[in-house]
RNA sequence: GGUCUCAUCGUCUAACGGUUAGGACACCAGGUUUUCAUCCUGGCAAUCGGAGUUCGAUUCUCCGUGAGAUCACCA
């Protein structure tokens, strides 16, 4: 039984932008040290110089942040166990290695890459897999750091749990002379993560499955240091939407803030991430962020990949448009106003997005939506004459539709139950349905293919614009 | 090719070895005094194949098949 608190980390190497697929490890991560008081470790595997990309630790910072998935320690702000950058940790790697290489675990790789090269050639020959370790030299050279160091590794079956896989087992033949620093001074993913785990004090490491192959290697090596290792999880993959390949930049995978500048919610996102891989066995599909902290858990991860849906995602997302308050969507929507909405009030704006909350897919959809309210429309006659039943009437009748109703809309009271009051009587003085007479004035005042319903449309257009409009269809007839 | 992993509606998924295999997205059809959306009702649709264990397999075992991952001085 430990009553070590939970540390769990996520440790991207700055090589792009984020996606879902990273989003969800962080995310998985994040889960479990919050639930439970843990601490959430933010590291940089910066230890490949060539594939780094300029300004993508800022963008990772940025697309974390933007999701709300915040860490207690890390790159930025620092930590009992600075610094989180691997490239500003090369001491400490040198240290543990030079601990392995005194016990006898790690020696220097003699071999130029054109001898390695060899050696791969004959292993493919002979149908064979390639292992270093069968060419392992008998008496290597002392390392002086400008070759690699590679792990005298000892080759044993292997068993492990999996808090989502399970039990996993190998046997020896995957077990291999890995490289531990690289002649350029730095260490490999493999040998860094773990050295760094451990001074850490990490007790999760959540990762993809692309790593599960290297898993015995790792567990080699943490029995070569001496250590414990920390519990296992590993994740799906998450797959493109098209054929069954891991979803990668390559498949279209989108940077998470894209999503976000598109008008999708960070709820949204973190809800419909989760939902790729997990969910709490009932049957409920919508979480907000504190429930899913509260409910997840690993063993209820799924083992099998998962398709990114958009349709899904866009219909979580206008569930959770609808969960907001009107405040709170309003301080939201900032960013997505209609040009024409510049100059208007806060009052109208909240009265608008009161009327399209409902409608809303994304945020993005709100600038289409009521660019009417703001500014006047043009008038677009092909509306009525592709409409079913406005195109059967003649311009005089509409007209006259019109007419009727400005005089008596000129009376109204303009709240909505009293021009829901007045449209009634219109129905009754003009003998016409619904169909006819809603549409037509609908169209007058807004020409637009969809609007809010009629009467709270109207009041909020107000009776002067309202009228006015009218106006302008009759005079253009 | 070696090694490892996975396998329920088109998609995301539920189901102590006993259910008419459930829900959600999408799609289709209706309803809510116009439209679009919301909301409601209904419909379509799945246990990869074959053995075995069992009174009884989606569930356990084995063999196939399919898919994926990995075999770098990348992570």
């Amino acid at each position: 039984m430990s009553h070590s608190v939970i540390r769990t980390r996520f440790a991207p190497s700055p090589t792009g932008f984020m996606h879902v697929g990273g989003i969800r490890t962080a995310l998985f991560a994040w889960f479990v040290a919050r639930q439970s008081e843990g601490a959430f470790i933010l590291r940089l595997e910066d230890t490949d110089q060539k594939r780094e990309v300029e300004g993508s630790a800022d963008h990772i910072l940025a697309a974390l942040g933007a999701l709300g998935i915040t860490h207690d320690e890390g790159p930025d702000i620092g930590g009992p166990y600075a610094p989180y950058v691997q490239s500003e940790r090369l001491d400490i790697y040198k240290a543990w290695a030079q601990k392995l290489i005194d016990v006898g675990r790690a020696y220097a790789d003699p071999y130029t890459a054109t001898e390695l090269e060899a050696f791969r050639e004959s292993a493919k020959a002979n149908k064979k897999a390639f292992l270093y370790r069968e060419h392992r030299p008998e008496n290597p050279p002392e390392w002086d750091g400008t070759t690699p160091l590679r792990l005298k590794s000892d080759p044993k079956p292997y068993q492990w749990h999996d808090e989502v896989l399970g039990d996993l087992s190998t046997s020896p033949e995957v077990i291999d002379d890995i490289i531990l620093m690289k002649s350029d001074g730095f260490p490999t993913y493999n040998f860094a993560h773990i050295v760094d785990d451990a001074e850490m004090k990490i007790t999760h490491i959540i990762r993809g499955q692309e790593f599960i192959a290297s898993q015995p290697n790792y567990l080699n090596i943490y029995d070569a240091l001496e250590i414990d290792h920390p519990i296992f999880a590993t994740m799906p993959h998450i797959m493109a939407e098209a054929g069954n390949k891991k979803l990668g930049k390559r498949d279209g995978a989108k940077d998470v803030l894209d999503y976000l500048k598109d008008g999708y919610l960070p709820e949204t996102m973190i809800n419909f991430i989760a939902s790729l891989g997990w969910n709490d066995g009932t049957e409920q599909e919508i979480f907000t962020i504190p429930e899913m902290i509260e409910k997840f858990s690993l063993d209820r991860v799924q083992k099998s990949g998962a398709r990114f849906d958009e349709k899904r995602l866009e219909w979580m997302n206008g569930q959770h448009i609808r969960l907001l308050s009107l405040d709170d969507l309003y301080a939201r929507v900032a960013d997505f106003w209609p040009e024409s909405a510049k100059d208007a009030t806060e009052d109208k704006k909240k009265l608008v997005l009161g009327l399209v909350q409902d409608r809303l897919k994304t945020l993005k959809d709100l600038a289409i939506l009521t660019d009417y309210f703001f500014t006047e429309p043009t008038p677009d006659w092909s509306m009525i004459e592709g409409n079913k039943q406005l195109s059967k009437l003649e311009p005089v009748e509409i007209n006259t539709l019109l007419s009727e109703a400005i005089v008596s809309l000129e009376e109204s009271e303009f709240t909505p139950e009293a021009i829901q009051e007045t449209l009634n009587q219109l129905l009754e003085i003009t003998g016409q349905k619904p169909g006819i007479l809603f549409s037509l004035i609908r169209l007058a005042v807004s020409w637009a293919p969809f609007s809010p319903a009629l009467n709270d449309t109207l009041a909020v257009l107000g009776k002067d614009t309202v009228l006015e409009r009218l106006r302008a269809a009759t005079s253009a007839q």
